[in-house]
DNA sequence: ATGAAAGCGCTAACAT
DNA sequence: ATGTTAGCGCTTTCAT
């Protein structure tokens, strides 16, 4: 390996003068200079970061944790896979901000075996894994599930952390979401005021996700807000399309039967379900959004183009890796910042499934 | 910062016992180690990545270089930007591979400003960011259009170095990439002799373009190979859906004019440019495929959610990043190495546009 | 079983 | 303008 010292000895100067012209920095006589740039050039020498990292005593590097999470069967198209959009579009965030920094991004995946997202916390140390990339880096950004609560305790505790999407409740780190609640909020009360739908009914994710639970919270106090509106029911599965199909199965069974009515619009606790539910309807010869308006939450690819067009809710994906990065900046700055959450307002899209005319979706 | 020596002292031993502790290794007695443990988690002690590295003089860290080519005005979901998946898949292919090692990605944007792609080499010195990262890494993976022949040379020379989907005829680095010739081959073949077409066009990528290049030449090849079968015309476009639809509006207008006929399958560069031709052809009322096929080439994802759902070849994304990978582990163990490039089979993905039965899509 | 000490390649404060 | 030198935190012989 070539090192400062080749360089130093080929161009006949001191190590110390080799990092000057390294840094760019004057006080070198620009022979000296010139001399020195040669005999890297012949070289090939190339700083090493770690000796670098270790002089400075920073690294210049933040770290991005995410659990694998993968499902052989699912081909990459499958829309369960589209999950794994979201966290490309955060980490293009992250990127941006590091970038204008000149800081680098350590990536890394846990395994399901390596993660304790959901794990009730056996007090087990800190994964092995995850203390590895600890030293390497200045900071960490955490990917929802990938720890448990009382890790996350550990681990913010020894360096700089912040989660990415994950509940907001917790008082261990910083987080950045979106913003469910308003973003749902907002949703229900278009289906409400700008079409007039009363009978919601709720297409549910499963009981333990936050997300589902804040979701659903909201659109229940639009209808508490709004007299004149009622829930129509309430179907809960899992965050699929397979799991929205069932719903609607459900759904329509229950109107079919004695004093049966259809609800009026249907709320999906995601796009996956919603694009499940959509399915169903038009199976059954259920016109959308005329007979029932169906709503999702997410916006991912497929709901632009299922027919009709899906309303949704936008998650500001790629602003959540900006702001988790920036705030992973400010902390490590501070590290004695109070831990806090943000939540970043979730957008509205309004396609054709609420009952909008439809817009040339080219 | 709590060091190897904190931990040392609260637990009365040497360093050297505390780092035998750390890596689990025997000739430390069971109550020594025990004290180490605690004296590590009571002051929560990470080990440092940057002075690991230097003393063991690696890094166990490669690096993945990309060139960010952002478009602002595209949003997440314009066909244009679905390019952005194929590195997504890349990038999963090769932490795989990484995470079985224990290694870390550690990944970078270059902005179109940093990187010297497409520029004709004007001698400039390697890109400051790269050497940067080159420092922090102990070996690189390169994206496609990051780096001009010239710097790659000099890149490649400094540290183990393999491009990812680059030009395979360039002899400075190892390259994986995807067997063009042999997808289009198999998938024009599939037209002949499947499904008897015989005046076959082609929707054209960009004539600087090295993949647009080989795929035509695979179709050029079939039709020498197959008597009876003839090019029925060239119309070369951008690599987008825009492009496609204008290259068909060309072909339309040639079909229409005095003894213009249409061509019975229409090879497109790529997805982007098929789905483009759809349209055009839908809007003319043109049925595919009945009075003509069209393919197009990466299998994307809106491939098979147009209608008809798109015949194409899939480019083996995933694969290309492990395999890029691995290959990037063989150098880094010997340098010595001499290029290689590798081309992996694409696989044909067929659907209905070219004539195939159409398969229920759900 | 444990400790002492010599680097690893670099930065930066301090000479000169 | 340039050189000397003391760390940075760790791994790893080599002693004991």
């Amino acid at each position: 390996m070539v090192t400062l010292y080749d360089v130093a000895k080929r161009a006949k100067v001191s190590i110390a003068t080799v990092s000057r012209v390294l840094h760019g920095q004057d006080r070198v006589r620009e022979t000296t200079r010139a001399r020195v740039r040669a005999a890297i050039e012949e070289l090939g020498y190339v700083p090493d970061g770690a000796a670098q990292s270790l002089a400075r005593s920073r690294k210049d590097v933040v770290g991005l944790v995410y659990v694998a999470r993968e499902d052989p069967r699912l081909g990459r198209h499958e829309l369960e896979s589209m999950s794994l959009l979201f966290r490309d579009e955060v980490m293009r965030g992250v990127e941006s901000r590091l970038r204008a920094r000149r800081w680098s991004l350590l990536v890394t995946y846990l395994g399901d075996d390596e993660a304790s997202g959901a794990v009730p916390d056996g007090g087990a140390p800190v994964m092995p894994r995850l203390l590895a990339l600890s030293g390497k880096v200045d900071g960490l950004l955490i990917g929802d599930g990938v720890v448990s609560g009382g890790q996350l305790a550990v681990l913010a505790r020894r360096l700089p952390a912040v989660l990415i999407a994950g509940d907001p409740g917790q008082p261990y780190a910083d987080v950045v979401a979106a913003d469910n609640w308003s973003g749902t909020h907002a949703l229900v009360e278009h289906l409400v005021t700008v079409h007039g739908r009363r009978r919601l009914a709720l297409v549910d994710g499963p009981a333990a996700s936050p997300d589902a639970t804040v979701r659903r919270r909201a659109m229940e106090a639009v209808i508490a807000e709004r007299p004149g509106t009622a829930l129509a029911g309430t179907f809960s599965g899992k965050f699929s399309a397979a799991g929205g199909e069932q719903a609607a199965g459900r759904l329509l069974a229950g109107a079919a039967g004695a004093g049966g009515q259809l609800p009026d619009a249907i709320v999906c606790a995601n796009d996956q379900m919603a694009i499940g539910v959509l399915r169903r309807l038009a199976d059954s010869g259920v016109r959308v959004p005329r007979d029932v308006a169906v709503v999702g939450f997410d916006d991912i690819f497929p709901a632009a183009l299922c027919d009709p067009p899906l309303t949704t809710v936008r998650q500001p994906m790629r602003r959540i890796g900006e702001r988790a990065c920036e705030r992973l900046f400010a902390r490590i700055a501070d590290p004695s910042l109070p831990p806090a959450a943000e939540l970043l307002p979730a957008e509205l899209v309004v396609r054709a499934s609420c009952g909008c005319p439809p817009v040339s979706a080219r």
